[in-house]
DNA sequence: GTGTCAGGTGAACACTCGTTCTTGGACGGC
DNA sequence: GCCGTCCAAGAACGAGTGTTCACCTGACAC
């Protein structure tokens, strides 16, 4: 008696946005494949006809989450303009970005610790290409005098770590809502590296 | 035969050690009893008698250093002086701290998420404490017209994650040295206010 | 109708998990 | 010498782990 057996509509996606959202919540470590299965409503062996393993999922995850972050991000940032405003757009990216994705930006940055080693040398090239913008950008204020930064490769790690962890205390409906927050930190990255308009 | 059982020293503060090792490398969830009681050099029945639960050890190690934590930043940043001196100073430990304990202040960083309520009971009034100090200091400096702050809340959890990331990347013997490192995050920092001397 | 097949099921595998319990040796106080 | 305390060992508990496998079923192509 397996009525739903044919309704379901895409279950390799299903499998991915509660794997995310679980994974997220609890850490990879944290949950088992019976639970994603459970959130899915299917059995736990069912999604080895999705997935060869729990890693592959994991993989899957960040892989694709890296490789949106770090299109979205050329699309939003763009080639033109001075050096402070394309930190000004990649600050605003960055921030409206994780905010409207926190599940996947949150793996990102925590569970690179539970890849083997071939999931962490297809994501490592994907997070300096992300990185490897921002420090153009940066490179190129100093270069014109627009910035003061004492080093390029700290302040590139402080900015990033300072943009991220907006995941950890916004909320939507809070005090302060995602335009003010992100023109907020727009403003905290143009001062940091010295920018005075 | 039991030989070694009575040369142990203080086998509970091993466990602390070796413990606190294993959760900042692979996570809460990720280490198990007898990861710890191998490290240590005893079985994992006799952690029993030192820590009740698992739990309780996880509870331990993070309320012992965030009250150590807490303790060595006012010791540092003291109650005197200006606005900007006591964010230097601030800043100055926090990173310097950081560096000398990553694995403490990893694991008080990513493993709330482990905490069971009680745990997190403990853990949430002590990291209040720290950020409400730092948000003492930038409400000075912003009524004293010093610092330009779009909004505190926002700039103390910014600031504090800018420079908590310093685990992430430092590594002893690299690049940069501690007190290079710190100087540029004292920079940087004074910078994201607005702070121009 | 029949054959193919993607994608389900449920049972089982071989572990590993946190925790409990009984046992016994070493030790300081009396 | 004896006793209580401390703290270790080792076996066992039930439950949970990722993964495999044989089997079944509904939908579609011809």
């Amino acid at each position: 008696m397996t009525f739903t057996q044919t309704t379901r509509i895409n279950t390799k996606d299903d499998l991915r946005n509660h794997a995310r959202q679980l994974f997220a919540e609890h850490g990879y470590e944290g949950v088992s494949m019976r639970d994603i299965a459970a959130a899915v409503g299917i059995r736990q062996s069912a999604i080895y006809n999705h997935f060869p393993s729990k890693q592959h999922l994991l993989v899957d995850l960040m892989v694709s989450h890296m490789e949106q972050l770090l299109d979205a991000m050329r699309a939003a940032v763009g080639t033109s303009g001075t050096a402070a405003e394309q930190l000004a757009a990649f600050a605003q990216f960055h921030v409206t970005y994780h905010i409207d994705q926190p599940e996947d930006t949150f793996l990102a940055y925590m569970e690179l610790r539970s890849l083997g080693p071939e999931g962490r040398a297809a994501i490592v090239p994907l997070r300096n290409a992300y990185e490897a913008r921002l420090r153009q950008i940066i490179e190129a204020g100093a270069r014109d005098g627009v910035f003061k930064v004492a080093d390029v490769a700290l302040v590139v790690r402080a900015i990033l770590a300072m943009l991220t962890g907006v995941t950890v205390w916004f909320r939507d409906g809070g005090r302060l809502d995602r335009e003010t927050a992100a023109g907020a930190y727009v403003a905290t990255v143009l001062q940091s590296v010295g920018y005075a308009p």
